[in-house]
DNA sequence: GTAGGTATGAAACAAACGTTTGAACGTTTC
DNA sequence: GAAACGTTCAAACGTTTGTTTCATACCTAC
């Protein structure tokens, strides 16, 4: 391999990020990437697959070391606090900060941001088995740390609860620029550190509140219901 | 106007709203659309004139109604507390129930609801526009109502939360299949009050939350900053 | 009954799409 | 020097895209 060869597949990757970012998968093509490039158009089917795999290959790229990163930090967690409880703020900052922070220092990660949060949203059937293998250890050992974080709430809650966390998430990398728009400039996307910390409150307050009676709830006595998260 | 004439728009209407929620716009083509709506292809650009103004008016033909009673609850709300102070939880439901009761009765309006919650981060330009005209007086009301009800936050958190709790909303109608499958289906998404609830109680909390005191605050004085809500 | 406006139909349009091809290129290896 | 390799290139492949055209059918009105 040479250094060029590494630099057309990189060009690419790059280029597709943020064009994927701006116009989505179906509305960028590949004469589009392979333009603003600099490269051959072929240069994709050769180096990637096909344009399916391409995409594939921009998620892979960077969300290996974010949901890494997340384990290590809830690793950090369950060390500190030892066999005591665990603190609900600092599950919660080590799930939302790899996220958050990806463009950290590194202006050319702003564009996959946003395609971190549509990632969610996509209709695309490929994103599911991305996600699914990508974030399933993440999703299992963040809510049994919530789970021992919040003892007193049933685990249906939790999910209920994470799937907000994950929604409010999703919409600040996604739609940093409409907050910025509708509060007339006066919240500062780019401040990374307060955007982390403002959502870390708001979501630990959310999975804090208090649990709700509810009319439709179905008596479900304490059947044997033996998985603990994932259904298969 | 004939009746076979509103039959041929509405049928148009209805089934690309179900296949751009299932496959985007740009992934949907004029002919999945005509062909299984069983109407000629030409039709879509008689009765709209375009692609692009399909897709306005599936959104606009939702979105007027929601939104108008966005603003009758937050009316009743208002109207209920008289001078006295606002009460949070009425607020939130007001704003999220007429979304998350979209298909309330009328289950061919479910597909709505996952554009409902993709509108937010689709890459169209067109959207912005859509989403200024559509939402502008209930972004505006909502954000004062707030403000109200929590006088001591600064307006900038009021922002903040209020777009987290957007995202929480636009998560929740758009990926409803992914809670009900990371909990094993054990999280019943057609039990729209429960949705409703826990959603309100969640998002009051977390707007409730105490505010932070962040290093990178920027010293602001109170100088002039004339406009409260929108910029232009 | 015949004119006029409206909706549908089949067919064609140019443009853009993802992908493939085969020749040319520069390096490396013997 | 020649063979082998990995890479780039221009060109073309067959589809599919959104849109347009024009003839036909329909209903209303005079």
């Amino acid at each position: 391999m040479t250094v060029e060869q590494l630099a057309t597949k990189q060009r690419i990757l790059e280029t597709a990020e943020g064009l994927f970012a701006e116009s989505g998968f179906d509305g960028t093509s590949l004469r589009a990437i392979t333009t603003q490039a600099g490269v051959n158009l072929a240069a994709v089917n050769y180096h990637f697959r096909s344009k399916d795999e391409l995409i594939q290959a921009v998620f892979a790229r960077r969300l290996e070391p974010i949901n890494r990163r997340r384990l290590e930090l809830l690793d950090e967690c369950t060390q500190e606090a030892g066999e005591g409880p665990l603190p609900l703020e600092k599950i919660v900052r080590a799930f939302l900060r790899p996220a958050v922070e990806i463009d950290l220092n590194r202006p050319e990660l702003a564009n996959f941001k946003t395609l971190m949060g549509r990632l969610h949203t996509e209709p695309k059937g490929l994103m599911k088995d991305l996600l699914e293998k990508q974030f399933g250890e993440v999703i299992s050992k963040y809510l049994a740390a919530f789970h021992r974080a919040l003892p007193h709430l049933p685990e249906e809650e939790i999910f209920w609860r994470t799937h907000f966390m994950v929604g409010s998430m999703a919409h600040t990398l996604a739609c940093s620029e409409s907050i910025e728009f509708v509060s007339g400039g006066r919240c500062d996307i780019s401040d990374l550190e307060g955007t982390l910390e403002r959502l870390v409150s708001y979501s630990a307050a959310g999975m804090r509140s208090p649990v709700l009676k509810l009319k439709s709830q179905k008596e479900k006595s304490e059947e044997d219901q033996p998985e603990p998260t994932h259904a298969r």
